[in-house]
DNA sequence: TCCAAATACTTTGACGTCCAAGTATTTGTT
DNA sequence: AACAAATACTTGGACGTCAAAGTATTTGGA
């Protein structure tokens, strides 16, 4: 299963071949595609035995994070940048696991809110200490290539749209 | 939706205060993530007009540097690195559209070969040309941003045991 | 005050991915 | 030659994601 070639350069090479264009964006396209799967992977493998996925987990940290434990659902999907549904669907486990209750908003009836439980707080820190310990699935990647990833998908992201950098902070 | 500070840094910042381990792991991996996101939506949404997504667009242009446009099923699963059930699904539903064909191995009666047909060709030529157009979804990140993104996923993906590099090619 | 538009969430449905199990065929050993 | 193990692919099931439509509630004008 395991090649001795790049697939990547011989793709590269393949197009180059073809005379087709974008070359340099594939092979970048490419590898960041491949990078997701192999630590969302062993993400996913570090968090099984904790009956967690990276989403579920992303909620329950963020959830953690807030003074009260407790965060709306949309405000959840903003952070995260996940569909609406797709939070819907992420708290629904987590709430049939106990780790997170829904509870209505004090004032808005629109709007439900998440809470952590007790038994949410001890899971997400446990799984916090799992995650560290296979450094998040980019276990390969130095120092300075996490730096240069970070940099380097903060342009794209901010090309996206992701966020406005605001005037005072652009770097 | 847009918002006016970095998620990811609110993140990392969160995690220190939470005195959590490895968060430049953390941010690495998350940014990943992210970018992943980013450019598998453009691209999806670039290649929906051809009735194409990504998985099926490599499959084709895999078979289509092939002499003659054509691969067992496994080969294109090693290749392209996905699982052999999805490779039987992307290729049902290429079969189902008219754009590849399977055909049995001449020797081989377990294998089963996929063949390019020749509105499979024509079609991933202008999808080729489509994502040229998108920068395969990668718009926003520069030539060295690329080349930076390049070089340290191949670090990650040398790691994972993607493919080995020969003794004589070592960089 | 009234009501159209916006907001918040859920539901449904189409896909895509992976794993595990099942079928068919070939390989490698004895 | 015989047969267990490996290989190649398909099937079925569990999940996850997103888009679009539906329900409930709040907002912002006229």
């Amino acid at each position: 299963m395991t090649l001795d070639f790049d697939p990547i350069d011989e793709a590269a090479a393949n197009w180059r071949g073809a005379g087709w264009a974008a070359v340099d964006a594939m092979t970048a396209a490419t590898s960041i595609t491949r990078a997701h799967q192999i630590l969302s992977g062993r993400v996913d493998t570090a968090l099984a035995p904790l009956g967690l996925n990276f989403s579920r987990f992303e909620v329950l940290a963020l959830l953690s994070f807030t003074k009260e434990g407790e965060l709306p659902l949309g405000k959840v999907g903003d952070r995260l940048q996940v569909h609406p549904a797709s939070v819907t669907n992420t708290v629904n486990r987590l709430e049939a696991d106990g780790l997170v209750a829904r509870k209505p908003h004090p004032t808005d009836r629109r709007t439900t809110l998440a809470v952590l439980t007790p038994a949410g707080r001890r899971r997400v820190e446990q799984a916090a200490v799992a995650l560290a310990e296979i450094e998040f699935g980019v276990a390969g990647l130095t120092g300075d290539g996490r730096r240069s990833v970070d940099a380097a998908i903060l342009e794209l992201r901010v090309a996206a749209g992701d966020f406005v950098v605001p005037p005072s902070q652009r770097r």
